[in-house]
DNA sequence: GAGTTTGAAACT
DNA sequence: CAGTTTCAAACTC
């Protein structure tokens, strides 16, 4: 990691902070591991509280804050109050280093707030990761990168301030450095950020977050402002104003991030602990808590609100517009259960039809529970029903398989074949004709755009009526026979045991059939009953597509009798 | 555009 | 987990 000097020399105009809660710098005898220890003129320090991790600015080191208490922070140079379950953030008090209670939880609350504050930890952000695309394309640009949303709360409540809502865009470092991987932290970089659209954040100083098995903040609840003005507390599931002084930065009603803006840049090295990402298999990861950056920032226009908002979850311009989405209609569910094509796809309502809508930015604190309800239900209710294939590839198949039992999958009412692909082996529907070939997929083939199972594959698969070859190319199920064959010759020519060599073809086929998407030349991700009706149908074809039958043979009976 | 059909989601 | 209800989109007229 870089010298804090080195960083400092790079920094032009921001500082994302990462803070360390006093209650876990007393509760981990962990060493912090640090760009700062030897760096005491980094102003930065990190909060791993329950919340995830929190980036703070904070200000220059006059006056010097009470640090005593911290002796384990990386960073101390923050003043906290030790007493409240829930630390916050001061604002740079002038002169005084006074220490101001800004949070105060009753540990007991359970209120429907509370969940909602606890809701902006963890267990959010990662609910919120999972309606994160996973497809090649929509990760195309973000793929790998880290997304730490500062999620509002408690819009349109008169006697709150708006909470910041940030963004930052983390890149994780592979492999992290060996001592940093000792104190479980997972290495990032801070490619950009965003905050509640008034300013656009980039970080330039190395920051470091600690890894602490520490109990996780409840909750975070604080108002951000100009200092000094009043702050909120939360007594037994209530936000209750206080008096006490403390940040609030008025902030305007909504967050606005024009899709202009650019999002990315490199900027800082993060460490992150990885109980505080929910790594899912999107490639992204979310960290929670709220963020803000009062020094050295970039300005960035604020965009009024007649301008596109952006919400929050929303992944990135480039994956907003990727998906060209049709306005909803909704009427009673308020766009708030998955009914709504919007709310399902993660995304908020925009140019609509619905009427009592609450999946924008206005209804926020709605909003996220809805999508809590909706994840505590199906953890995978948002993710994409089509696994889709590489571009100009195969189109995928549906993850849930649909259920139709009278339109035949023949129309838009059935989801597969919506999305224009046939039915598989999972899907459960009745009297279903999407393995055919209708007109549509004839006139995809013509126009060569999609790579259409073969046709005598699938001619094998219609008197199954399911359809696992929906997803699988000829090329795929020959490329898998391939290499399972030169497994199979190469054990022979080895001279390896039956035992073996039937290891050496089953271990290439697992991989095969695992990954996502090996090698390009297909779908891979399939039950072994797919692989199963795909390796049956390549024995027809064994003839015409491989000379080398009689190894083949070997390899594929060797696969054979593992699906059995 | 109103009414009907359909199937996913939500509910019981 | 199966049956029912609700919902919004697709479809028909």
């Amino acid at each position: 990691m870089e010298s804090c000097r080195e960083q400092e020399q790079c920094m032009t105009h921001s500082d994302v902070v990462v803070m360390m809660s006093p209650s876990q710098s007393h509760g981990s005898q962990a060493t912090p591991h640090p760009p700062s220890e030897s760096e005491p003129s980094c102003h930065h320090s990190v909060e791993n509280g329950g919340a995830g991790a929190r980036f703070h600015s904070v200000p220059p080191p006059d006056p010097q804050p009470i640090l005593s208490q911290f002796p384990s922070a990386p960073f101390a140079d923050f003043p906290f109050l030790q007493s409240s379950p829930f630390q916050f953030p001061l604002d740079p008090l002038p002169s005084t280093g006074t220490i101001y209670p800004i949070g105060n939880i009753d540990a007991s609350w359970t209120s429907e707030k509370a969940g909602h504050l606890s809701m902006m930890s963890e267990e959010l952000c990662g609910a919120i990761a999972s309606i994160t695309p996973d497809t090649e394309e929509e990760n195309s640009l973000e793929k790998g990168f880290l997304r730490q949303d500062l999620l509002p709360e408690l819009q349109n409540r008169t006697d709150l301030c708006q909470p910041p809502s940030m963004t930052l865009f983390l890149k994780p470092i592979d492999p992290p450095e060996e001592s940093m991987a000792m104190l479980g932290a997972t290495t990032c970089q801070v490619l950009g950020s965003i905050d509640n659209g008034q300013q656009m954040v980039h970080s330039e100083r190395p920051c470091y977050m600690r890894s602490s098995s520490e109990p996780r903040f409840q909750g975070d609840v604080t108002e951000f402002g100009t200092p000094f003005r009043k702050v909120n507390t939360i007594q037994m599931g209530k936000v209750v104003p206080s008096t006490v002084p403390g940040l609030c930065p008025m902030l305007p009603q909504s967050y606005l991030v024009s899709p202009s803006l650019p999002l990315i840049r490199p900027t800082t090295t993060l460490l992150v602990p990885p109980n505080s990402l929910s790594s899912l298999s999107s490639g992204y990861n979310f960290l929670s808590g709220p963020c803000f950056s009062q020094f050295h920032q970039t300005p960035c226009p604020v965009y009024p609100d007649s301008q596109p908002k952006m919400s929050p979850i929303r992944f990135s311009a480039t994956y907003w517009d990727a998906k060209s989405r049709k306005p909803c209609s909704c009427t009673k569910s308020q766009c708030l259960k998955l009914y709504c094509d919007c709310f399902a796809n993660g995304d908020i309502c925009s140019n609509c039809k619905c009427i009592n809508c609450y999946n924008n930015t206005e209804h926020e604190y709605e909003r996220y529970q809805a999508i809590k309800i909706c994840l505590d239900r199906n953890p995978e209710a948002f993710r994409p029903k089509i696994c889709n294939g590489k571009r100009g590839e195969i189109k995928g198949r549906h993850n849930k398989g649909c259920n139709c039992k009278r339109s035949g999958c023949l129309k838009n009412y059935c989801e597969c074949y919506e999305a224009k692909i046939m039915c598989s082996s999972i899907c459960k529907c009745v009297s279903c004709r999407n393995y055919d070939e209708s007109p549509e997929q004839q006139t995809l083939v013509s126009a060569g755009s999609v790579d259409l199972p073969d046709p005598v594959f699938y001619s094998a698969a219609k008197c199954q009526k399911k359809c696992p070859l929906a997803c699988i190319t000829l090329r795929v199920v020959e490329t898998t026979c391939v290499c399972l064959l030169a497994q199979a010759e190469e054990a022979e020519k080895e001279g390896y045991t039956e035992t073996q060599a039937e290891k050496m073809i089953l271990e290439e086929f697992d991989g095969r059939r695992l990954a996502p998407d090996y090698d390009g030349n297909g779908i891979y991700n399939l039950g072994l009953k797919d692989w199963y009706s795909v390796l049956k149908g390549f024995q027809r074809l064994k003839p015409v597509v491989v000379r080398k039958a009689r190894r083949m043979l070997k390899a594929e009976n060797v696969v054979m009798g593992y699906l059995e």
